[in-house]
DNA sequence: AGAGACTTGTAGATTGTCGACATGAAGTCA
DNA sequence: TGACTTCATGTCGACAATCTACAAGTCTCT
């Protein structure tokens, strides 16, 4: 059974970045919202989440520090950086502009 | 750059099952489809179409028979089996839920 | 004390795309 | 005839990203 780890790919980053873009948020708060707001269409694993974050802040897309969650838990928080916001409009852009094209594919005559 | 290939990877299956979804077609033509119906968004790449055809066909999805092509040369052409016709609806249901998902995400307030 | 939810993290396996390369036939043009 | 372009299939190694499974620790509630 095919999951959605291939469709995933390459829009990680601009989910999280987005995420963010709305204030800070710790790496388990990213993958809550993300669940939340998709209505459980977009479950992100912890194999996925936290090597994500890392790569996004050795990029220096966002920053991260230490903190206390609201459930008074020891949790890193990370914020964008303003090459963040930018990469965040870059990447929204490229995937407006890919589904474009897969739906000009799909909806197209077959054939 | 970053370029497409991320956000490629878990699309192509859907893609080509789309293309061959109207009729049979050797790869090269998938490729030139895909480029010409999605005004130049969708770029594949040789070394992403065939390993993708070959993987199809093992997954029993289209079938393979020599054939000429219009300009003449030997060519291997792809039709969709009653399986791989399943499986396209599947993948494109899987696409649009997934797009929906990221959607509402991407739609959604921030933060 | 124990259970369960919250929180971060790593390692290995798997998968899929890319770039580069190799091969060859058909058609065009000088 | 020879050179060049387009069409057409294919493989190989490098690289990137996700997954599963594991490890570890904290806070709250019973």
């Amino acid at each position: 059974m095919k999951s959605n780890a291939d469709l995933l790919q390459g829009t990680l980053d601009l989910l999280v970045l987005h995420i963010l873009s709305g204030g800070q948020q710790h790496g388990w708060g990213v993958a809550q919202a993300l669940k939340d707001r998709s209505q459980d269409r977009l479950i992100v694993t912890q194999g996925s989440l936290y090597p994500a974050l890392h790569r996004l802040e050795r990029e220096g897309w966002i920053k991260s520090e230490w903190g206390l969650s609201d459930n008074n838990r020891r949790a890193k928080f990370y914020r964008l950086s303003p090459a963040g916001k930018r990469q965040l409009e870059l990447e929204t852009d490229r995937w407006r502009r890919y589904t474009a094209g897969v739906d000009l594919v799909l909806s197209g005559a077959p054939g």
